[in-house]
DNA sequence: AACAAAGTGGATAAAAGTGGGGACAAGCTT
DNA sequence: AAGCTTGTCCCCACTTTTATCCACTTTGTT
């Protein structure tokens, strides 16, 4: 299970070092893709096939489906980690989420997201002020 | 499964370097053909043979079943590698997806998607903006 | 202070992509 | 039928990108 937050940063290659403690998880290798909100997931490969499987089956016939599938899965990258424990980040994947050095990587339970730190500050600054409205709109939650 | 972006160029011959993640599927042949959103559509023979079976099984008394079937059918061409791993895009596709020099292969599961680079690039900008909403409209999927 | 662990940076070797020359075959033209 | 043109395929050479290895810095801990 993936949890936390971690403020790592891109070498000049695009390489970024995994949390050690998410290392493990990650052995077997992982997929970066496009996520939504302009962060990127990294999924392991056994989540990500899982996923890959439901996008696949859209309806090619409708716009919307092929566009989100063009999201994920064109956006989708198979990695691996190297003998120092880092992925490599693909160009494509960097301009979308607008990250240049400086990154977060949080853990969601399943996948990790990947931000730029200046987005990801933004988002929580936008978010905590407003998660309270957040939380009521979410009542199916049943905690 | 292919996944991923990847920008290639086609030289004066119309050759593609197809990327080395792919070329293993695509080795037994390949068929390309017109896509949907000015694109174009490269199947594993076998895939083809799939999809070709179930264009056939269209009611030809409809109207969009008889266009979608010639759109893809009568586009088909069959293709297969050099010995450096590329593949001819005949003249007449190159036209229809508006393909020059620079363009885009994208993998999507069970096919690749050929583009030219500018429309790859403005297709994503338009579907970027509402894929926060393509998304709740797809809640089905449950990422 | 010494040590270990985690993250970062750079050099070198291998692989992937690109471009062009030339051989061969098929099809026209004269 | 000979010669020309066209297109296809294969080969070789070059350039750029990627992967791998090694070494350094920082942080925190004993």
């Amino acid at each position: 299970m993936f949890i936390g937050e971690y403020h790592h940063n891109l070498d000049e290659k695009g390489r970024l070092a995994v949390p050690v403690k998410f290392r493990k998880a990650l052995l077997r290798g992982a997929v970066v893709t496009r996520g939504l909100d302009h962060c990127l997931f990294l999924y392991t490969r056994e989540e990500w096939a899982k996923l890959a499987t439901r996008l696949a089956s859209l309806p090619i016939a409708k716009a919307n489906s092929r566009a989100f599938a063009r999201l994920m899965l064109a956006g989708a990258m198979d990695v691996s980690l190297d003998k120092q424990g880092r992925v490599v980040v693909p160009d494509y994947l960097r301009g979308y989420a607008g990250i240049d050095k400086k990154v977060v990587i949080a853990g969601l339970f399943n996948r990790l997201e990947i931000w730029d730190v200046t987005s990801w500050t933004n988002y929580k600054r936008n978010t905590e002020k407003t998660s309270d409205a957040i939380a009521e709109a979410l009542d199916e939650i049943s905690v």
